[in-house]
DNA sequence: TCAATAGTGTCTTTCAGACAGTATATA
DNA sequence: TATATACTGTCTGAAAGACACTATTGA
């Protein structure tokens, strides 16, 4: 019944953020195999499905970042995106790709070093340095979509606190939403907000100081539900 | 390369909205087949694949909308909702499935009629009669995935006119907004958010009048970008 | 002491919720 | 004339943008 209809690949594929030296970058990988060898493109690949059973897609996801990248499952935020599906969006055949976008603490960065090597995989400036590169397929799109999506999503989810280490200073956390939204906040307005979320209970005070500028910041833990 | 690994079936699934009476309805088709035969499941189904070419997935759902319900695609508001692949979502093999919601003037809903002796389709009522029914597969989720956005995003997009006929009055919109958000809003307030779409051009004024309750209302019409 | 960042407070505008009150149609 | 709905206006409070101001550190 279900084997009337012919099937199309299935793939994922990661739009993964970090945040370095108040910028925003991406994460690309060089692709090995034609078409578009030697192009930069998003980490991703085939979904493992078998009649019975297989992988869930955000698992897919996850061992994908983790095979192409090195980025560990459980300390990487995911959240789907968006599904592309143009039917010639790979020369070779039909494939479907359900798009995940990734948010990857400047802690972890290193962590992307080691795989480095084998994969050829590299953080870019997404303002300075992808635009220039022209990605592999609908590769630009799908960033477009990862863009939009976490630009609008700030102002009102904690996404913010993914990209910024468990402990940070209200300038770390504004720098986040200046890299991420590409304007200046206010500081004294942005303290105002910041404020607010402490007084929710959302963030508490941690112990110690961060000398980063001139003078010592006073830092502060993200509290999620429930812990 | 790509023919290494297995496929995936692939399909869409619609959650269709309309209100009627004040209430928020719910588009759904009586299968005909195993599995989950007899019961009520989201119109939908697969995806038209080729190895070149084959219809995108914007396409499938508009094209399969048309097919289970008479509904037209160019009178239908779609969009993409997210997509559902767990391994075990449909008991005879692997099924990944795009989802979309569509919403449906209420002038449109004789037109389901049509297709509805021959496809056993009809609407029922979100709140009421939707949880009663124990829906096929994983639809439940994907109906709650739906009522999520729509409601999530009544608030900051246009989509309350894509419910509404060509020409309505403030009450009606507002009927709208209280079906999908369950809630009442205060006329007054709502009128006052109402002038300041008026004032931003997003809404004009209509000719005529309309007499639904005691006192005839001011009829508007939804003035979208480009016309 | 100076410069730079941390941090506070104030003024204004915008908008939402609550609600009193006026206007105009039909029964 | 009664009443339900259409429509207007006012008060209050929450929150954002602009911006002046104080505090504390390192160089």
């Amino acid at each position: 019944m279900t084997d009337e209809y012919p099937r199309p690949a299935l793939t994922v594929d990661l739009v993964v953020f970090t945040i370095l030296d108040s910028d925003l970058k991406l994460l690309l990988v060089r692709r090995k195999l034609e078409p578009f060898r030697g192009s930069w493109a998003l980490p991703g690949g085939f979904v493992r499905v078998e009649e019975q059973g297989g992988e869930d897609l955000e698992d897919a996801a996850h061992r994908e970042l983790e095979e192409e990248t090195g980025l560990p499952r459980d300390r990487v935020y995911l959240e789907q995106l968006y599904t592309f599906g143009r039917p010639d969006r790979d020369p070779r055949t039909r494939v479907v790709t359900v798009a995940y976008y990734a948010l990857v603490r400047p802690e972890l960065i290193p962590l992307t070093r080691a795989a480095t090597d084998a994969a050829d995989a590299r953080w870019f400036s997404v303002a300075k340095e992808v635009p220039e590169l022209g990605l592999a397929f609908d590769h630009e799109q799908i960033l477009n979509c990862g863009l939009e999506r976490i630009r609008g999503k700030i102002d009102y989810a904690p996404i913010g606190f993914e990209l910024v280490p468990e402990t940070f200073t209200v300038s770390e956390l504004r720098g986040v939403y200046e890299a991420i939204k590409g304007t200046a906040y206010d500081p004294a307005n942005f303290r105002r907000r910041f404020r607010r979320m402490l007084t929710d209970g959302v963030i508490v005070q941690a112990p110690g100081k961060r000398a980063t500028g001139r003078r010592p910041a006073t830092v502060y833990r993200f509290v999620q539900r429930g812990s």
